[in-house]
DNA sequence: CTTAATTTGTGTAAGAAATACACTAATTAC
DNA sequence: GTAATTAGTGTATTTCTTACACAAATTAAG
């Protein structure tokens, strides 16, 4: 497995065979739509995998860091600039990829979809990365059919998994919301990225115990029903209040109305 | 790093741009001696950095996994085979390495050092890392002086503070003790790794509450002192208890003696 | 302009988990 | 056999988690 490989990579006359390898990034981009949870996906329109759906992603210019090129690819894809981004995991089985050594930085990027008409899926002139159509998909859905290019399935669990972790522990689910937002929002979108149910009253009685949203004083407007109140996340009280110890965790699931009331309840939560 | 072969490809004609880079592994090797939580470093014996203390690492050949890659680090580097291993990060900074465009992936592991006499720091000939020493030094230490070569002080950073939180959610820190042990070992483990205090009653409280722990019905032996009973991780016990809900966190820690009670106690557990 | 439909917003009691804390038991070294 | 050292154990208090139901605000439809 590896001298026999090196030692004929290092003698042979043609040295690019030893640096027949490249590295790209993908990003599985998260949007979350009304109330479901979406990933952004392109259809490859050329080989290897013509037709089938694939992550955004693109190899990474040798002058660019890892983070740039993640970022790139999210604004040729969509014209998104400092949007929310993090590393989760590197892929590099041999042969992952059919045509040579290359080997993905996974990230994950959170971007608001309602925002302001969603300037999605325009691509820009420019960019490298080909893709015959882009499309929001279900994060349901994608779990479901398994059935995307290469390795992304595998990409794509890794960081749906990484995004779960960091929504329990970390203000990060406010990057998939407008500034204003209703608890009722902010609910839902835990609910499912957490792919469960909450209690309403304890949900609100600990998010609001944190300190860390503002009432902005102001209703929401355009419903047929009772109007919400909005909030927006304060990052300054989010910084006080973890310097002063607050801890977030969200555990709770909503009683199951099946028949029986099954074995346990802590559904979530199950660390370690 | 691997000079050689690096010179070999700056000065091959650039057919490809895009294939000029290369990528390598560095691990965050981490053992537990007596009562200190240990780094195995390298000391470089060539440029760049060369006397430099650094992380031991070496480039992926074409035809290796990366897993595989950072296994066969600890292999060459110490003969030590099956231990865990765990991608942390890559770090891809278009100028972190002199001499071109090398993107690392960083690994941590968790070896026994005390298991038998310690084979550690026997490098195989075979192995292509050069170093002019091997060392185990104490993390904090390596925290305090941060005199690492490359962007190794990021990376053991990183790495560190993955343990810390691994530790804290999952069964990763028997890796770092002998088969048997005893809670007071076990504990100060978790201490040195968490680099705080706990309580004695709660932790063997908690820890013993999980049900992961097999009473041995043994003793330490050559101590001066009372023995203390003799435990084993049992990790079907573990899944087992995973599976019903059973969740692990590590919080507590033991009353500051000092002057003031200070301001709040939770100095542990700050999610969010 | 009344009624139906929809969604918001709120409190409390019971149970579970976390925390703080100090002395006796077992062993070896001298 | 006495001193030194570390192991081992229980409880009360506080904090956090959970379970749970109804009145209030608004729009849509008749």
């Amino acid at each position: 497995m590896k001298a026999p490989e090196f030692n004929q990579a290092r003698s042979m006359t043609d040295t690019n065979k030893f640096f027949k390898s490249a590295f790209s990034v993908d990003n599985v981009i998260f949007g979350f739509d009304e109330s479901d949870l979406k990933v952004l996906l392109i259809k490859r329109g050329e080989a290897p995998f013509a037709g089938k759906w694939a992550l955004p992603g693109d190899l990474v210019y040798p002058n660019e860091d890892l983070d740039t090129a993640a970022g790139r690819v999210l604004e040729e894809l969509a014209g998104l600039k400092d949007v929310y981004l993090e590393q989760v995991h590197t892929f590099g089985a041999v042969n992952r990829h059919p045509l040579g050594r290359v080997i993905t930085i996974a990230y994950f990027s959170l971007v608001k979809i309602n925002a302001n008409s969603t300037p999605i899926v325009k691509m820009a002139r420019s960019s490298s990365i080909t893709a015959e159509s882009v499309h929001w998909m279900s994060v349901a859905e994608v779990q479901k059919a398994k059935d995307l290019a290469f390795d992304h399935n595998d990409i794509f669990h890794a960081c749906f998994q990484k995004l779960q972790g960091q929504v329990r522990s970390r203000p990060v689910g406010f990057e998939l919301l407008p500034p204003k937002f209703t608890l009722t929002e902010l609910q839902h979108l835990y609910e499912s990225v957490l792919q469960t149910e909450l209690d309403k009253r304890n949900f609100r009685k600990k998010i609001l115990s944190m300190g860390i949203l503002v009432d902005l004083e102001e209703m929401q407007a355009g419903v047929a029903h009772r109007p919400a109140k909005l909030y927006k996340f304060d990052r300054n009280s989010y910084n006080k209040a973890v310097a002063d110890g607050m801890s977030f965790e969200l555990k709770e699931s909503k009683p199951k109305k099946d028949k029986e009331p099954e074995k346990k309840k802590e559904v979530l939560a199950s660390h370690f």
